[in-house]
DNA sequence: TATGAATGAGCCTTCATTCAT
DNA sequence: GATGAATGAAGGCTCATTCAT
């Protein structure tokens, strides 16, 4: 295995691929066509379809999962963290829409068929909200009886049913623009009675 | 074309078998031998493999809405109401893993793929829980300010995020119990200032 | 087995169905829906759909094969009675195109894989007019060294391919018209010198 | 999609496996076996089962009309073009029999089912036909008054049927010994008076 | 390493035939 | 006898994967 660059080519012709089609509507052979290489080199770098979907996941998590960490690690303000997570996660959704799709549309075929392959790297998603909730429990903006993963899976299913609406709809606005309701609306909800 | 109980029972097995291996990894002769008839038979109820899941979505989701409806028409108060609705969201859940599962995992492949067959059941759920949540606004309990549309995703989000863990993970606990932790959060995020 | 008229309403239903769609692209449903009848019920009267094709074949060509006979009984002159036969094949098939579409189209396909089942009335059709033939040699009328299984078989592809031509065209002329052309061509052809 | 023999390979193939149980009882899979290939290798080269007998009707009836057409290059006569048209037709029904059969028995579904792909190339061999009588008539040789497509299709229903009676029955005779009494016969049907 | 022709297992769908009513 | 719902074998076609070049 050679080239070092036809991993990262594949993976990112199968995003768009997949985006158009689904997974199990998209051939091998469509992928190697928009990656502009012939199908069998495909099996020279992934041992099966799966593979190429499962990888996908796994460094696009990890990359996403970065990325907010990055974001994040300058603002000391847990509340402010919260506001950084949900404005990126939209951002990122805007910019990467093929990637969207495929994350909302393919995770959860993905979750269950592809042996929880990604579990770890969206788990670590999960992780990096509960953290910073948890930290403003203990700054005490946050409330402390807060059930945390309850309120994490619930700012992510919020943001995540946002960008499948606009990812599935027309994309007729700014995804961006619903940051801020969403921020406001959950800080609200979680923050401690005093504040 | 007689049997008027037979569309049903391919139904009811259909969202067996999809529920276990999911809609691409099930055969038709799959949910014949759930059925307990001949594959063949389907094709006198169906014409394909699709539109089983195109009925299966669009029965379930009316049925769905259908019962929210009932559920919250007792209620006068609009928070009550949305208790109710979180509540009910998740005792069905509960009560139907399998269908909760079909419609989790397939919904969204669905959505793209099978022509928005069930887009107008589903937006009808969104709009019980909008309309739900203008009248708290008219009724001075929610902020009228609140950008409805988007609220509206969040709670279902939020609602669907918890479930799909649920049903992915071990649903090593009532899910119930997590109703009242949501409720509260979300009606605390959306609430008027003064209340 | 009671109702005696129901083979023969099956039969007519199956030439004019397949006249339209041919042996193959025909269902058995088809023929019971033109005979307005269920298609269980055709199993009272034909064990197999191939029967349904030998049947008619073996029928309507006796048929066939009587009325030429018939037609020709009343001549005493062996030209004359060549002179009807051509004018009779023609007439049949303007009379009942549906029936000779089948005969033309499948008489071929069924030769070959019913058994030859029809075999002893296409050949019967064959010597009626080989007969003819030998008559008009002893007659002096035709010539003696006429090779008659040859010229049966060159009158007969003769009118079955004015036939089919008729029939897979528009059938936008008379056929009849063309009876007297073919008479004429081919009785100058096989007449004897001094005629 | 290279290989340029394998094209060459499945008519060949098909011919053979047609001609011993038709169209509608082959299998695409006995092509494959008879051609010593997968079955999916005829889907790179044929996009259905139907296309392969479009196909093969459309280059053996443009090459059999080639050889038709340089056989009677070389004549100046038409009575000795029309000779060596129906010496040619049984020379090749006897050297291709499984061809013949081909022909012979499935042209006329063909004509009917397959769109008529063929009709061009069969109309060219009646053209051929019916350009040697024209000029027949003009050299005086044929009669001026013959309706010459009327007699087109004679001679070719009886070559035609003269061959599909060798092919079907036991071919216990040779096919050529019949085409000097064939061409005998029309030739004395369509002459001149005078001749 | 890259190619893409070849493979063949797998599945949806059709439809002749059966049989309980 | 008549019905038509039910059956299940069969086959066309697809496409992930292999392998000779």
């Amino acid at each position: 295995m050679r080239d070092p660059e036809k991993p990262h080519q594949i993976i990112e012709a199968a995003i768009r691929v997949f985006a158009r089609n689904g997974y199990y509507n998209s051939r091998v052979s469509d992928i190697a066509r928009e990656a502009g290489i012939a199908a069998g080199t495909i099996y020279l770098y992934f041992r099966t379809k799966d593979e190429i979907l499962v990888t996908l996941f796994r460094e696009k998590m990890a990359e996403w999962v970065g990325l907010v960490r990055e974001e994040i690690a300058g603002a000391r303000d847990p509340l402010e963290k919260i506001r950084r997570i949900v404005a990126l996660h939209f951002r990122m959704i805007e910019a990467h829409p093929a990637l969207a799709e495929v994350v909302q549309v393919e995770l959860r075929q993905g979750q269950k068929f592809f042996r929880g392959a990604s579990a770890r790297e969206v788990s670590a998603y999960f992780d990096v909200i509960a953290d910073t909730l948890e930290e403003g429990v203990l700054a005490g903006q946050i409330k402390k009886e807060l059930p945390v993963k309850v309120a994490t899976k619930m700012l992510f299913g919020a943001m995540d049913q946002l960008a499948t609406s606009w990812v599935l709809g027309r994309r007729g606005y700014r995804l961006s623009d619903a940051a801020e309701h969403v921020t406001t609306i959950f800080l609200k909800g979680v923050s401690a009675d005093g504040v």
